[in-house]
RNA sequence: GCCGCCAUCGUCUAACGGUUAGGACGCCAGGUUCUCAACCUGGUAAUCGGGGUUCGAUUCCCCGUGGCGGUACCA
């Protein structure tokens, strides 16, 4: 059997989309799971949509995925001349024609088909144009386009390896473009040139190519190519179940890895969109994927972007990280917040340490742990448990205040304030009673955050203290 | 309009003629707990409709219906 080559072929004219990473995913896992080559094509033909920076930004999300690709991106606008003498190739066969139709002429005709209730295809026109004609048209230097001069009965047949049988009809098939007036290559032509240069033995591509996958057959049997094999992914939708895109919500990459998303969580959800292991299994690292991925537990259907199920992958993944490598993934996020001083690691440590199964994403770290770098404000409202008033809550501070200033311990760790508050706390109405949630309160300035000893040891005894006291303080200042 | 693809809980999906239709996310309840999170336990909720085929259809066939995609000198 030959090496199985796959490729991702994006068009640089936006971001990486996360529907392009998914099929790139795709290819990835199925030339790995065969140990064979996965390579990058970088489809430029279009001049008019391209976006600078584009290919770099496709490579960069690659790359940060875990998706590595074989030889050198393949760029088509520079292989003009490969096209170019393809087209020439089919011209000279007859099976392709020099077209000078307008697009006012095209547009019109689609117009009067649909009226008619009719496939709207190319009629035509200029399928029989004389040698002379031609020659003529190029010399006044009309623009012109090359067409496919597609057999006009009969059907095309191909097996899909995700659908099964596919068939269509070629009365309904266009005269598909293959050289734009501009010189450059439609994507037909390109990529039946390309996949077959380049020995790709399987496209895994969106399902928005089933329609011209005939033509594209029809292309391989023109130039006496054997077909790569197919097969259609299922679309990403919107939760309203249109092709996902921009308007309902985030569909780069980027935005996903700024907002704070592992690649490890972003890959293992898409992985599950449109694909299944067969068995009840979810978790899975990229060389799991590898071993287990196969083209038959593809699904068919479309697949709604359910974001909450990202959030909790993600979660799991960031519940799997060391603290060291979670206080490196964390820096840029707590920079970019605005919180200066996390050069102490092994603070920043405990401070993760402390915070890690609170996280959801990377970018609410800021907001979770602000009250570790600044006092917090505290909102003496809210400061008494239950009916304990103000006043009450005050003097309750201030005693915490005092016994842990009066602690003999040189240490003041999460086990020694455990031993020492215990008798405490049991002596002021028990865990559940009115010391704990002051306490946690004045601290962490937020309802919910981690146990107030947990807190105080990691701030440390006079921080503790220095914070139990303004809050005190803050409720004499309001009576 | 024309062509094509698709159709199981709200969502992602399993069940390749015989299951009390399974799992996960979400949601709800309980446990744990000063709070939150995490974790554990339980619950909620689905085969688009109609015809066939079959002893038996989620599963196979047909017809509807619905959704989506394509119908560009875009990919």
């Amino acid at each position: 059997m030959s090496e199985i080559r796959t490729r991702f072929a994006p068009s640089p004219t936006g971001k990486l989309h996360i529907g392009g990473l998914r099929t790139a995913l795709y290819n990835w896992l199925y030339a790995k799971n065969h140990g064979g080559k996965f390579l990058l094509r970088i489809e430029d033909t279009d001049r008019t949509r391209l976006v600078e920076g584009a290919v770099q930004n496709i490579i960069d999300n690659l790359r940060w995925a875990g998706l590595s690709y074989d030889n050198e991106p393949v760029i088509q606008s520079q292989r003009q001349d490969l096209y170019r003498q393809a087209a020439e190739e089919l011209v000279n066969k007859k099976l392709a024609y020099r077209c000078f139709c307008t697009p006012q002429r095209l547009e019109q005709l689609r117009q009067i088909q649909q009226a008619k209730k009719l496939p709207t295809h190319y009629d035509g026109h200029c399928r029989n144009l004389s040698a002379p004609e031609v020659a003529a048209g190029l010399a006044d230097q009309r623009p012109s386009v090359i067409r496919f001069a597609l057999p006009q009965h009969g059907t095309v047949t191909f097996t899909d390896q995700v659908r099964g049988e596919v068939r269509f009809n070629l009365a309904t098939l266009d005269d598909q473009i293959l050289m734009k007036s501009d010189g450059f290559p439609t994507y037909h032509l390109a990529s039946v040139v390309d996949d077959h240069d380049m020995k790709i033995s399987h496209v895994i591509r969106g399902e928005e190519w089933l329609p011209s996958t005939p033509k594209h057959i029809l292309l391989y049997q023109a130039f006496g190519w054997t077909a790569p094999h197919f097969a259609h992914l299922p679309l990403l939708l919107n939760p309203d179940r249109s092709k996902l895109s921009k308007r309902t919500g985030d569909v780069a990459v980027d935005e996903y890895r700024t907002a704070g998303y592992l690649p490890e969580a972003v890959v293992n959800f898409i992985l599950l969109m449109g694909w299944n292991p067969g068995t009840d299994q979810e978790l899975f690292r990229l060389p799991e994927m590898v071993q287990q991925f196969s083209l038959e537990h593809i699904n068919k259907s479309g697949a709604v972007f359910n974001r909450d199920k990202l959030d909790w992958f993600n979660g799991q993944y960031l519940r799997q990280k060391s603290v060291d490598e979670l206080v490196t993934l964390a820096r840029p996020y707590l920079l970019s917040a605005g919180i200066k001083n996390v050069d102490d690691t092994a603070y920043l440590q405990q401070v993760i340490a402390l915070e890690q199964k609170r996280i959801g994403k990377l970018s609410d770290l800021p907001g979770l742990i602000e009250y570790f770098f600044s006092p917090p404000k505290i909102d003496v409202s809210a400061l008494p448990w239950r009916k304990q008033k103000p006043s009450e809550a005050a003097q309750i501070l201030r005693e915490i205040s005092q016994f842990l200033g009066n602690f003999t311990q040189k240490d003041f760790t999460i086990q020694d304030l455990e031993t020492n508050m215990k008798a405490f706390v049991r002596d002021h109405g028990g865990a559940n009673g009115p010391v704990l949630w002051p306490m946690r309160y004045a601290l962490s300035g937020r309802p919910a955050s981690p146990g107030p000893l947990e807190i105080a040891a990691v701030l440390g005894r006079q921080e503790t203290c220095r914070r139990l006291e303004r809050a005190a303080s803050l409720v004499i200042d309001q009576s």
